[in-house]
DNA sequence: TTTCTATATACCTATATTGACATATTCCAA
DNA sequence: TTGGAATATGTCAATATAGGTATATAGAAA
């Protein structure tokens, strides 16, 4: 049951953090790790998992795997992430990450192109 | 965290089940039985989890044990249990499972007393 | 008391999840 | 073609989950 794959994958705290930051922009591992502070295998195997069972989607831009929520979502994929947005309004760690997003999105500066070319910018992870 | 004990206990068909139901009305164990032809232990076992994570609240009245949703619940269930609702709406499983205990509650005819006297009843699993 | 009904718990097994460490892969740049 | 950066995967250990069988408990009835 599709209910049933979205709960599990929204009952780890990494995994909120994930989507929570992707409801806001598409993001590559490496920002995951500069907001949520994290190894990167935790966060790489949160993905793959998220990844698995259709709750994230993933094309690759260079180096970078970038990954955002799936482009069409079912409805109840679609409710659960508004209420979860309205859950997480009020967690201080949700909203530090959201913050910290900010910060790292104003410091390098990126649009659409997720990853800048190395050229331009120091790497993601600082 | 709050949503994460939530989700964990979202995350199993039989618990979906058990709060679908809940959600009309406060029931007994053995009106579980009868509706969801599970065994009783594992209904037993799952309303327990429930309970222990305060998802599900319980009293005993005589035999029974009359499990029903907390009297007050928090923002984060609360928003959880509705959007729940609306996902559920469209599920056969769900709906007929509250088809079945609109049934067994006509033919039983119990209203507040949700397991109403042996003397003036069938045993609730028939 | 003894018995019955309703429910809970112990114990076991199988499987899933999670995190850590080490290693592999992929792409790019020099 | 070699090296480095970004990401993924394999293996392992600890823990959690889920279902089954058998047994225990609590209350009501006989």
């Amino acid at each position: 049951m599709e209910l049933i794959r979205i709960y599990r994958c929204f009952c780890d705290e990494t995994r909120l953090r994930i989507l929570n930051l992707l409801a806001a922009t598409p993001l590559c591992v490496c920002h995951f790790q500069g907001v949520l502070r994290e190894p990167q295998v935790k966060i790489s195997k949160h993905l793959a998992y998220l990844k698995s069972k259709g709750l994230v989607e993933a094309r690759r831009h260079r180096n970078w795997m970038i990954y955002g929520l799936p482009a069409k979502r079912g409805a109840e994929l679609e409710s659960n992430l508004k209420c979860l947005q309205d859950c997480v309004q009020t967690h201080p760690v949700f909203k530090r990450d959201l913050r910290e997003l900010a910060a790292m999105r104003s410091k390098l500066g990126w649009l659409e192109e997720v990853c800048p070319p190395r050229s331009r910018r120091k790497p993601c992870r600082a």
